[in-house]
DNA sequence: ACTATAGTTCGACACATAACGAATCAATTA
DNA sequence: TAATTGATTCGTTATGTGTCGAACTATAGT
């Protein structure tokens, strides 16, 4: 009944429509990251973070691709991400310079920095 | 404690994170519309759409005037709409084709052409 | 002034969804 | 093979949200 288009839009704004997802959408600008760096920046439980992964995958807002037991996330690129790069510059362009998106950034990048074998030994230790 | 353009962000978002403001929306490409005009293409109560577009509103994506006892919703325009414009533009693009969007317009084009008080009275009899 | 009317606000309800912990899965390591 | 580990799935709970009808507001007509 429901067309195809309408339902892929809804998707792709029921998974804009939240603020980790929407997090989680700034941080991959900086790259691929693997699911144990994502956790540690929101500071959410790994369930919680996974679910959001997949409501971004099914809507095409990101790709993943598994190495060993990490699986790593990344914006989709080439032409397979052709349509939600707008809709991406868009989320950027709005919150460039927004007080979370930096944070976010500035804590990334000390994750990153580190090794992640060892973070994820942390993560389990709460 | 939370940055004002992720807030700003969200109820942009949010706002598109529903079929029907969607579809008002799409309708509103069209031009100023009057809320009975709204309210019979989408066959929902009053009150539904009301609150609809005071969300659409609130996240900036119309404007509204008032003449005598209609209310008219339109989309943002010239430098107040300038942060609206890029997201209604990707809306507009995934949902062109989009079936339920095509027979809204016709639809709607049918409205517009009729008495909008006729209308109003058609919509109280039920 | 009274009535009618186009929209909005309010209260109630049903349904959707974000969060967590427990259980599970898939891959690696001992 | 058994144990470990990074991530996902499932069940539960709390909160949010779309919808309606009733009550209300503001404007126009009689």
């Amino acid at each position: 009944m429901n067309s195809e288009a309408m339902k892929a839009t809804l998707r792709v704004t029921k998974a804009l429509a939240d603020q980790q997802r929407i997090r989680i959408l700034m941080m991959l600008g900086a790259g691929e990251l693997c699911v144990c760096q994502i956790l540690e920046v929101l500071g959410l439980a790994p369930s919680t973070v996974s679910k959001h992964l997949s409501v971004l995958s099914n809507a095409g807002l990101v790709d993943s691709r598994k190495e060993g037991r990490w699986m790593y996330y990344r914006l989709p690129e080439g032409k397979h991400g052709a349509f939600a790069r707008p809709v991406l510059n868009c989320l950027a362009a709005m919150l460039e310079k927004d007080e979370t998106t930096v944070k976010d950034a500035k804590k990334l990048k000390a994750v990153v920095a580190g090794d992640p074998t060892r973070l994820c030994r942390r993560q389990r230790e709460r």
